[in-house]
DNA sequence: ACAGAATGCTACATATTCGGAAGCAAAAGA
DNA sequence: TCTTTTGCTTCCGAATATGTAGCATTCTGT
């Protein structure tokens, strides 16, 4: 009851959203899987894929992937996609139409 | 041609994509869209429906998000998702569902 | 077996961003 | 007029990202 007795909306935001929502909000974690979708890469590939992330914060966003289940490495291949993370793929592609919309960096009047 | 000869990646990150990731990557900004899916909000509701976000971030956020054209400012009203923006809307919401599934945060064996 | 390359990953210093609190000027409401 | 709410700013310590170098191990070719 923190929003008091004028409560307008209907749906409020789930832990899960939120948390869903706080992990693709960080730098490179969306590219990452984006740069997973059609095949496995190692480290130092998805490194290049990403256009020379560091690999400090692309070691630690693979980890949060990992443990949130969305990710995995696999010992000869590199890093995929599991099949959780995968079902993030027409998601993905969506987002990848809708961008060719963006407009080109405009100013505020 | 900066991935040598044995190219195998049949799909290259477009430019705009990578942009769409690079803004959607920051922190709070889906958030931030998320919270204005149903209905337009002032800044310090949107603080609020964020959970507290600090206003310099939010700021930036939506200036950012201003600039791409996804979030508009109505004078009276507050600030809304742009018609282009609202196109992100069944993104999010299948983002909600995926969100279910997500492992409590296990650890890496 | 051996040399060289590629692997995942780490350490460290620097730069950028975020976070939290206080507060401002302008507009709206009473 | 007085109060509230608005969007927004500034400051600064904390957290995160970046960039470079390099380690130990595993694969690859000879």
């Amino acid at each position: 009851m923190n929003r008091g007795v004028g409560m307008r909306r209907e749906e409020q935001t789930s832990a899960s959203m939120a948390r869903a929502l706080d992990y693709c909000g960080r730098r490179w974690a969306l590219r990452v899987i984006w740069e997973l979708r059609s095949e496995a890469l190692t480290f130092r590939r998805l490194q290049e894929a990403c256009g020379g992330i560091s690999p400090s914060v692309l070691q630690r966003r693979l980890n949060e992937l990992r443990a949130l289940g969305v990710v995995e490495l696999v010992p000869r291949l590199g890093y995929r996609l599991s099949v959780f993370g995968e079902r993030l793929f027409p998601l993905l592609a969506r987002l990848d139409e809708w961008s060719e919309g963006l407009a080109p960096e405009r100013d505020l009047q």
